[in-house]
DNA sequence: GGATTAATTAAACATATGATTAATTAATGT
DNA sequence: ACATTAATTAATCATATGTTTAATTAATCC
């Protein structure tokens, strides 16, 4: 029998929450799967018990939501690609293999859990999408990385103008961010006895892909 | 001064008004920019000057607008890729390259207009979203098109697994909805100065980089 | 231990939304 | 000419939304 919605107690309560984490990851699903203008905040506070003024309570609005949501993971992904590419500088040498996979593993760590795969998939919405918030935050986390990335790629490939590496460069991220968003319908595509042949790692797949198109 | 909302006459209107049309692409254009959930008919209807209670009259509710804007250019896109396949394998011989132009041939016509470019934003949104109605349109309008293309890429490259051609062949996807989209900010990446270099030709870059890519 | 601050709920606000219905006018069919 | 059908507006419905405010309770500070 399905309990009748009892009333919360009111004010403050005993212990530790952890409440502005836990809207963050329930949030994180809903714009993934939903969007920005799909999700409704009562509903992502109806998912946590919670009541819907706690999101203003922590985050303001909306729009402030969804920057933390988007910043928290994406900030990360950027300072994982920067590190790299200094290990990579510092090394000394590189080439266009070594680039794309520092460029592309910070993403591909996040398909290991629920909560990443969600931040990939809103990740990948968001790069589609003309709206000046998500220029915005693009710019925000990803402009100083992607910029280091289009040099170093230069580097090892200088016969090409720089404009056309920029090009080559959003070339693999479109093809990376489709990959991992999940949305590319392959289970559906291939039929079940061809799907045992290559499980393989569609990491190296993207890699392989990737590289050959930045040299092509 | 601004003049006053003036009441509009009652009843049908004298002649024709092409109603339905303009209203397929009035929403394109919102849905491509604004998203399904962001998308208010009654802004369409206001933009067109019109009574929101029209878009039900021609298109029963939104779900059913989204469907009908989709498939129109949708339909047309898989038409024509399938048209062109059909030509190379009555030609009899083709290769790689020839079937990447073939299959994104289509799409790229539609960067020469507005509308169509507003198609294309829509189309790369839909692309990454996991909602059932994303997928169910996509289902409908491409399956039979990817797969009679998948099969033909696996013709001329005999060696990779059928699964793994359609692995490559969504990279590729991924890539050219990025690239069609006007959302990789290349504008804002490249320099004034560097741009100049290569304006060159966008989709024989798309064509070198899928092309090697395949091939890989 | 009393005052202050932090974290929560309940209630309400203003507005926007998709959808439906009834009335109205022009076009079409007979 | 008249009846029917097509295309439109105005008005309304029910509901959902983001946000704000006041009340309430626990934790922290002095």
């Amino acid at each position: 029998m399905k309990q009748a919605k009892q009333r919360k107690k009111l004010g403050r309560p005993e212990g530790q929450t952890n409440l502005s984490d836990k809207i963050l990851d329930v949030a994180e699903v809903s714009f993934a799967d939903l969007g920005y203008a799909g999700t409704s905040l009562r509903q992502v506070a109806d998912q946590l018990g919670v009541n819907a003024a706690m999101i203003a309570y922590y985050f303001d609005n909306k729009e402030n939501l969804f920057k933390a949501v988007f910043l928290r993971k994406g900030n990360e992904v950027a300072a994982q690609r920067m590190k790299s590419l200094e290990a990579l500088t510092a090394k000394g040498a590189y080439d266009v293999e070594a680039l794309v996979r520092a460029f592309l593993e910070p993403s591909a760590k996040y398909r290991k859990t629920k909560q990443g795969r969600a931040f990939l998939r809103l990740h990948a919405r968001l790069h589609m999408e003309p709206e000046a918030l998500s220029f915005q935050l693009r710019r925000e986390a990803y402009n100083e990385s992607t910029k280091a990335y289009a040099e170093a790629f230069h580097r090892v490939l200088p016969h090409l103008p720089i404009a056309s590496v920029y090009h080559k460069l959003s070339l693999m991220i479109g093809a990376y961010l489709y990959a991992f968003s999940d949305t590319n319908r392959l289970d559906e595509l291939i039929d079940m006895e061809k799907k045992a042949t290559v499980q393989a790692d569609l990491f190296e797949d993207i890699v392989r892909f990737a590289v050959a198109g930045m040299k092509a």
